[in-house]
DNA sequence: TACTGACCTATTGTCGGACAATGTGTCAAT
DNA sequence: ATTGACACATTGTCCGACAATAGGTCAGTA
């Protein structure tokens, strides 16, 4: 077909959305502080001119990001996005993926000794003192199998928060979701490695208070190793689907 | 307060998220398949014993994390999440939350050099083409900042998804996203170091065909640190937020 | 046949108004 | 200082209505 005229695709966006943007534009570029509570829903229909239902249709868009959040289960207030919020959206698009124990390793072992190694160079004492009580109680605890695994996949948080680092800390969400739960549950039932559990942890806690980031990383390199291994002798369909 | 009776806060949720959960766990469980329609607004209705406004609070819930989509802008499909659907909403907490580029600059190097080294075990003949006719392409729009931004970008983009890891992907959509947008861009406009990027893409092209995951590895660890020098050279803002 | 246009229908987008449920603030009574 | 009564504000839910539009059908025309 030569000569032929290609108009662009109108972009034409229903009102709900567009309600949507503008809350959300401004809510990042800080116009609306986190914390700020936003007008009522009959001021915000007036403000923008359309109806009660549409506005509310646009809050719930931004409600599941973890945009807005309630203030006292009344009034809609703008809140900062947590892992936690984000990670749910991401854990239940990994789920529907069908994403497999094996994809999940791969990712944990790319961001988990990273994150031990970043750790070092940026806890802060509070951070510290926060890993050393997990160890205690992971010592409580040996042999109690979920409160264990609590334990476990807290001290995976604790660390991935001692790194002040937000990327990070977003990107291996669906690993406390997900991965943990599931996977080092399995493993914890089947084998009770409680003990070399709480030796890997200890050490790299102890390469964190030395600030020494390639020990660091070793060591969770190692305990991630381990913790494969575990899998592999369980028998426990590592290639297989997560499911929740 | 001693004898005090605890009663545990009972869970009163509104009933758009009730169904918006429902539905949510029909599609996740498979009870609807992807890609199949869903009821008419007013069947659903219908069916939940609710009203359209309901329903439709409920719709926007899921719409916003790339569950629902449409067929036709019109009627709603359930649809698998893309990693940029995903991206979107972790972008913007990540903007939220002042990101740096530094912090996504260190999640970049935990993540990018994996997916080369995994890339080199998993690449399909099709994976391998396209990686090739981008390369084509780069080569070509050398002097175009705009152009050869887009292609590094998509460089990137097509190594992740030859790994053929979903998590990996999710994970990774904030660099697609915000990283290297932003990043790159600066670079490449303050240093012009196409002949560089072309390179680096090269040999970790060549590692992959070659199936060397050691040296996929390698080079894609020397492109980001050499990415990196580059912005400490142009001394764009490393620690500052990103903004878009 | 292949394209066009008129028409109908189903479905979504938006509106406006209504009421119930519930959290909040005030003020008097004890 | 606590309680109770009360009014008020705000969200959650319902109902009914209509406009806009995508999709299908069907006849008409070249």
């Amino acid at each position: 077909m030569p000569n032929q005229i290609n108009f662009e695709k109108i972009a034409h966006q229903p009102a709900y959305r567009a309600v949507s943007e503008k809350i959300r534009s401004a809510i990042i570029s800080g116009e609306i502080k986190t914390g700020e509570l936003l007008p009522t829903e009959t001021d915000l229909a007036v403000q923008f001119g359309v109806t009660r239902s549409t506005i509310r249709e646009a809050i719930r868009l931004l409600e599941h990001g973890g945009i807005l959040g309630r203030a006292d289960r009344k009034r809609l207030v703008a809140t900062l996005p947590q892992a936690d919020a984000v990670g749910r959206s991401v854990s239940s698009a990994l789920l529907m993926h069908q994403v497999t124990y094996e994809e999940l390793w791969q990712v944990a072992m790319g961001l988990e000794p990273l994150a031990s190694k970043l750790a070092c160079t940026t806890a802060t004492k509070k951070d510290k003192q926060l890993l050393a009580a997990n160890l205690v109680r992971t010592r409580e605890v040996m042999d109690d199998h979920k409160a264990l695994l609590e334990a476990e996949i807290e001290f995976h948080d604790l660390l991935a928060k001692a790194t002040h680092n937000s990327a990070l800390l977003l990107a291996r969400a669906p690993l406390n979701e997900l991965f943990y739960p599931a996977a080092w549950g399995a493993v914890i039932r089947a084998l009770s490695p409680g003990e070399r559990i709480l030796v890997a942890h200890q050490h790299i806690y102890g390469a964190i208070c030395d600030n020494n980031p390639n020990k660091a990383e070793e060591w969770m390199k190692k305990h991630m190793l381990d913790f494969r291994r575990g899998i592999e002798l369980g028998n426990l369909g590592f290639d297989q689907p997560v499911k929740s």
